[in-house]
DNA sequence: CGACGGGACGC
DNA sequence: CGACGGGACGC
């Protein structure tokens, strides 16, 4: 496979902390092989893109107003982490990732992530601002979906539809128009070929226009099962306008009955192969977000760090005093005071598992003091993720982020 | 230059 | 031909 090496630079797309509530979601991608490599020119492409995006629709009267649907969790996410990163909003009421109760294995762990899950809050207004500030949020390589859930019922399962067939010109809003008239669209999607090589390159030096090649295959998730029905007797063999190729419309393939590679369990009983290989730098993501105020962005060197020369091996002057028994406190410096906790899920995500993230703030003014600690599970994602995030600017400072000292508790092993 | 929390053996 | 970022309703 191929390295990126000049992609190993972290670009900062928040506002100004000092001065903005708000935070865009700030753009990571993993170098991950191939598949990691941007697909899109910064869309994010499974969500509508029609004034009935789920996202920013509010529920009826009937519905609840506090109960979220999380999609597109990364597959490390454990409950705990999910419960850590909403709370950071407001108080979480219940919180509950789904898993594959029949996966095969004797490690309960480790059984599969579905990839989403529920959030329900206590206050309305806490769940429309996870909503806002947590929709979108990109971890590891995946961008989550934050949406409020719809009731629970038996006639929304089953309503995804797999469409092949499609002129390849078509976009994803006419894909949306073409099959709108059957009933509200949860989701669309066209999938697309990778990039070539050469558009990789103009990615990297930040050429705005990318290609993306339609395989001519795309989903339509709807709300109620019978709109897909409908939508499946209308249009399935029907030729689009436009276009000399009718197309297939049926229902997709339901994810478990589907030939699934699972990631191997040696990733998790391996820490030190999978932060090799899940390691890369977060890379620079066009011009979307850049319009707004003053950035500072730094093409931080790793010059000195490869995970493939053991330089991993050679950085164990173990922080003994930083383990607690379930993880490894790292201590990040010169936070603003407008931090929040999300902006640590954000920082230490793309680098492994994190347990806890922690701004610290004056009782009185609730600022930021200008540290922060995260706890992350395993060594060598942590050693890589202070390796990397050392010295990044995060707005205007420059982060110090090393393993947490004892400092103030003398003799004390904590 | 500066700089390392907070909860609390439980309902 | 083709199945997604594997993964949208409590598993």
């Amino acid at each position: 496979m191929k390295h990126y090496d000049c992609v190993e630079c972290l670009e900062n797309q928040f506002q100004d902390l000092n001065t903005s509530d708000t935070i865009e979601p700030f753009i990571i991608m993993m170098q991950n092989g191939m598949d990691a490599m941007p697909q899109q020119n910064g869309q994010l492409h499974n969500n509508t893109v029609n004034a009935h995006n789920s996202a920013s629709q509010t529920p009826s009267n009937e519905e609840s107003k506090t109960n979220l649907i999380v999609n597109y969790l990364p597959q490390t996410m454990t409950q705990e982490e999910m419960k850590s990163l909403f709370s950071s909003v407001g108080e979480v009421e219940s919180c509950k990732l789904i898993r594959d109760k029949t996966t095969d294995t004797t490690l309960a762990d480790f059984t599969q992530s579905l990839g989403y899950g529920f959030v329900n809050y206590h206050r309305p207004e806490d769940a429309e601002k996870a909503i806002n500030t947590l929709n979108g949020l990109r971890l590891q390589n995946k961008t989550i979906k934050v949406s409020y859930a719809r009731p629970s019922s038996e006639s929304i399962k089953g309503a995804n539809l797999y469409v092949s067939g499609l002129p390849k010109h078509m976009s994803q809003q006419e894909l949306e128009s073409l099959f709108s008239p059957f009933g509200r669209i949860i989701t669309s999607r066209i999938l697309c070929d990778n990039l070539a090589s050469e558009n990789v390159r103009s990615y990297v030096t930040g050429t705005p226009e990318i290609p993306c090649l339609s395989k001519g295959v795309g989903f339509i998730r709807f709300d109620q099962r019978i709109e897909a029905e409908r939508a499946i007797q209308e249009l399935n063999g029907t030729i689009p306008k436009g276009s000399n190729e009718p197309i297939t419309v049926k229902f997709a393939n339901s994810p478990s009955s589907s030939n699934k590679v699972i990631a191997p369990l040696a990733a998790y009983l391996t820490p030190q192969a999978a932060a090799a290989r899940r390691f890369g730098g977060p890379i620079h993501h066009p011009g979307r977000f850049n319009t707004g105020k003053t950035m500072l962005a730094i093409n931080k060197g790793l010059q000195r760090f490869s995970p493939l020369t053991g330089d991993l091996l050679a950085s164990s002057i173990l922080p003994a005093n930083t383990m607690n028994g379930s993880g490894w406190c790292i201590f990040v410096y010169n936070l603003a005071p407008e931090t929040e906790e999300s902006v640590l899920w954000q920082l230490f995500g793309p680098f492994g598992a994190v347990q806890s993230v922690k701004v610290i703030r004056d009782l009185q003014t609730n600022k930021c003091k200008g540290f922060g600690f995260v706890t992350m599970t395993n060594y060598d994602e942590a050693v890589v993720a202070i390796q990397s995030l050392n010295g990044y600017a995060l707005g205007n400072r420059i982060l110090q982020v090393s393993f947490k000292t004892n400092k103030g508790i003398p003799g004390l092993i904590s």
